[in-house]
RNA sequence: GGGCCCGUCGCCUAGCCAGGACAGGGCGCCGGCCUUCUAAGCCGGAGGUCCCGGGUUCAAAUCCCGGCGGGCCCGCCA
């Protein structure tokens, strides 16, 4: 690709730049300003690269188009035929279309891979710099799921781009183990084991634990919100006794009769047994109705107002609450007797938040019991993720726990030096608090960090003397600079976290830290939403990493059945190729787009399978023409291919390819530009886009093009040339995407 | 209320930043092809107001403005 393309780019600018008489420098111009592009044809009927010339063609009259094309057919023609190899220009509408000999092309490639000069090539990009990939980091009180899936994948496969490309990588993972949800989850734990409650022995771990999280969670948040409910209950009563008093005193009741009968009769009923949530709802009914003719009373108004309000609060709440409600039925139904020893001891929210706060505390102060069962917990839990992950091809070089000293000690650090710059103030709680915004007066930098948006303030520590995520993730990047030596750092984190990923580079840039700050990388990727189902871990409603592994070898399984009649073949076929769609899938979308899957249509994702069917042919026929296991002896295979490259190079001749095999040339030789444009734009979805491209294409030319029963001695020598280069493109692919390398299926 | 992202055949998705030739793929659907490198394949077909309306331009899915629809963020949560 950009080879030839720069090329003939080149050439073009001469033969431009004489042709319509002009500078070069104001083609060049027009090229590096993308107003001139030379681009791949449509159809190859029309060549291989086209460029469109309206707009040095505009000024000129239509009827001389033709002769100036002429001219520009020769000219590109002299310019271009021996050094990049053009061999066939025409002039069609206005573009100018030329033709390649893909032959050179192939034969060049094939010589860079023998070479290794491709991975060299790449590898020069990061030179051995040491850069940080943290990823996955997901909460340590449930099992993955399939969000944290993407992450995950996502995380690997920038972490392999960024290997191939020579940095020197190291992958970690964050343990959040002293948030508010793994104190929960301790709480939780505390409570089921003093009950006497053990995990059932064929349970795993983190889904074990994640149960106790969310039935724990449920049973908090359902107090909590039973108990809000009240509150705004009463309140929505006292305003409406108000409401009717108003209306009496006004006397307005005639020309509100119809609503005054019905808040009558709601007051009245709450006296017997009622049912609240519908009773609001009538009451919700009767002021919308009558909320126009209200508001134009101006002492109604105001009333109405706050009504209606506090009803769509009360609103909010009870969808909530019919939410957990829901969980809970669900979590006690399928285990009830570790629900039934929480729920007894889980008497108010108020008592158990105040325990989980107390957790917190002191686990942040170093308390060496809590901290034991907190460890004990996650520890059990990350071997959970860990096992999970393996079946993915995916492992971390370190985990960083938060509450390390280390970083508990930088966390102390950034609170002492931010309190003593003018953007810190102690609230009245003895909080402190960032003020982003007078920061972003004085500096640039943390201005159009968040353009357009305003940069705000946030509390970095609490009022009992404890931190927050986002100071604990300041020291962490600290900590990774400082200690772990990176010179770069890429953070793979939802979407949802973009203001605190910026709020700790803010912060850091303000204390001084700007090269770290401006070295410090999020990688945002959207959510996944699964069709039909709201996920929430917090009440225990997920699809897990685990489940979806399963389905998807069940599905590989089923189509082994239905295309082979016998799931026939290696015995691990199935579970490599169900990690490969796996991977594929949460890899197909752009990281920035939300990726919406339904999980009835889970069989119909195959690009893991597309990929690797090629893989396996190409291998089969190198298999078959050298009688060499392709992956076990790769220098076998390198002298049978140099064996054949003398053969072609002795005999000088050139030779015309055919349609397929000339499109299979085209995209091999996009590998590199494909590698480096996923990495300078973060889209890893193309590296998976361009496998499955070739990986059809070769089909193709497989079907057409025989190769092992070729009777012209020097095509097969061709077509194994293009073989053993497309075997060695898939290669890296694979190693890239993080698939398994299968030899047969 | 403020800010960000997205809207492309029945479904999913690429292309948009750097505007160009009939908008590419995949799934699903319909019709063909297994004595030849394993057919999880290949060939052919149907299927599209590129959310809507303006503007800029020789040329708009792409750029600009205004709507509509969906998601996310604005916690002493993480």
């Amino acid at each position: 690709m950009s080879k030839i393309r720069d090329c003939i780019t080149r050439a073009l600018v001469g033969v431009l730049s004489d042709t319509f008489k002009t500078t070069r420098e104001s083609i060049e111009k027009l090229f590096s300003t993308g107003r001139l592009k030379l681009t791949p044809t449509p159809d190859p009927k029309l060549g291989d690269y086209g460029i469109s010339l309206h707009i040095l063609l505009k000024n000129y009259d239509k009827s001389s188009w033709e002769e100036i094309g002429l001219k520009l057919c020769n000219a590109i023609l002299e310019a271009a035929r021996e050094e990049c190899g053009v061999e066939k220009a025409e002039f069609i509408n206005g573009y100018l279309n030329m033709t390649v000999s893909h032959d050179r092309v192939l034969l060049d490639l094939a010589k860079l891979f023998l070479n290794n000069e491709i991975s060299r090539d790449l590898s020069g990009i990061g030179a051995g710099r040491k850069v940080i990939v943290e990823h996955t980091s997901a909460n340590p009180v449930h099992p993955l799921h399939i969000g944290s899936g993407r992450n995950s994948v996502l995380g690997d496969v920038l972490a392999r781009l960024l290997k191939k490309l020579g940095f020197t990588v190291d992958t970690r993972f964050y343990v959040n183990d002293l948030g508010r949800q793994v104190a929960t989850l301790t709480y939780g734990v505390q409570i089921a084991e003093s009950a006497g409650i053990r995990k059932p022995d064929d349970a795993k771990i983190d889904h074990w634990y994640g149960v106790i999280y969310a039935i724990t969670n449920t049973l908090i948040e359902l107090d909590k919100l039973r108990s809000s409910l009240n509150n705004i209950g009463d309140s929505v009563l006292s305003l409406l006794r108000k409401l009717l008093e108003a209306l009496r005193e006004k006397s307005k009741q005639g020309e509100f009769l119809e609503l005054s009968l019905i808040l009558t009769e709601i007051q009245e009923k709450t006296k017997f047994v009622h049912n609240s949530p519908l009773l609001f709802k009538k009451l919700y009914k009767a002021c919308r109705v009558h909320a126009k003719k209200l508001s134009e009373d101006p002492d109604l108004a105001p009333l109405v107002n706050q009504i209606l309000d506090a009803l769509g609060k009360y609103r909010e709440a009870w969808i909530e609450y019919k939410r957990f409600h829901r969980a809970e039925m669900r979590l006690s139904t399928t285990y009830p007797h570790l629900y039934s020893s929480l729920k007894s001891a889980i008497k108010s929210y108020v008592e158990a938040e105040d325990s989980i706060k107390e957790i917190t505390k002191r686990a942040e102060s170093g308390d060496e019991e809590i901290l034991s069962t907190i460890r004990r917990v996650t520890q059990d839990i990350l071997e959970g993720f860990k096992s999970t992950l393996s079946k993915l091809d995916i492992a971390f070089n370190g985990f960083d726990f938060e509450s390390s000293s280390e970083i508990l000690g930088l966390a102390r650090e950034v609170v002492n030096k931010i309190s003593r710059t003018k953007y810190a103030r102690v609230l009245e709680s003895g909080a402190v608090e960032v003020d982003l915004n007078s920061a972003a007066q004085d500096y640039s930098y943390v201005r159009d960090l968040f353009y357009p948006d305003q940069a705000g303030r946030f509390i970095i520590m609490r009022s009992d003397g404890t931190t927050l995520y986002t100071t604990r993730d300041a020291a962490y990047t600290l900590y990774k600079f400082r200690a772990l030596g990176a010179s770069e750092v890429y953070n793979v984190i939802a979407v949802e976290q973009e203001r605190e990923q910026k709020q700790v580079k803010a912060t850091l840039y303000v204390l001084g830290y700007d090269s770290e700050a401006e070295k410090l990388h999020h990688f945002m990727y959207e959510m996944v939403q699964l069709k039909g189902v709201r996920m929430s871990g917090r009440r225990g409603v997920y699809y897990t990493m685990d489940e979806l592994l399963l389905d998807m070898e069940e599905c590989v399984y089923r189509s082994l059945i239905r295309e082979r009649g016998a799931p026939a073949g290696p015995e691990d076929v199935i579970s490599k190729l169900a990690v490969a769609n796996t991977r594929s899938l949460l890899l197909s979308v752009e990281p920035g787009k939300v990726l919406s899957l339904d999980p009835s249509k889970l069989c119909e994702y195959e690009q893991g399978t597309i990929i690797e069917y090629a893989f396996v042919r190409a291998q089969s026929i190198l298999r078959n023409a050298f009688n060499l296991e392709p992956l076990e002896d790769p220098v076998g295979l390198s002298s049978k291919i140099r064996e054949i490259l003398e053969q072609i190079n002795s005999s000088f001749e050139r030779r015309a390819l055919s349609v397929e095999e000339k499109l299979l040339v085209e995209l091999l030789v996009d590998l590199k530009t494909t590698l480096l444009e996923a990495y300078r734009e973060l889209k890893l979805n193309r590296i998976l886009e361009y496998a499955v491209k070739l990986a059809l294409q070769f089909n193709k030319f497989y079907e057409k093009c025989p190769v092992i029963g070729e009777r012209n001695e020097k095509t097969k020598a061709w077509r194994l040339l293009l073989v053993y280069v497309t075997h060695r493109v898939l290669l890296e692919l694979l190693d890239v995407l993080g698939l398994p390398k299968l030899k047969r299926i």
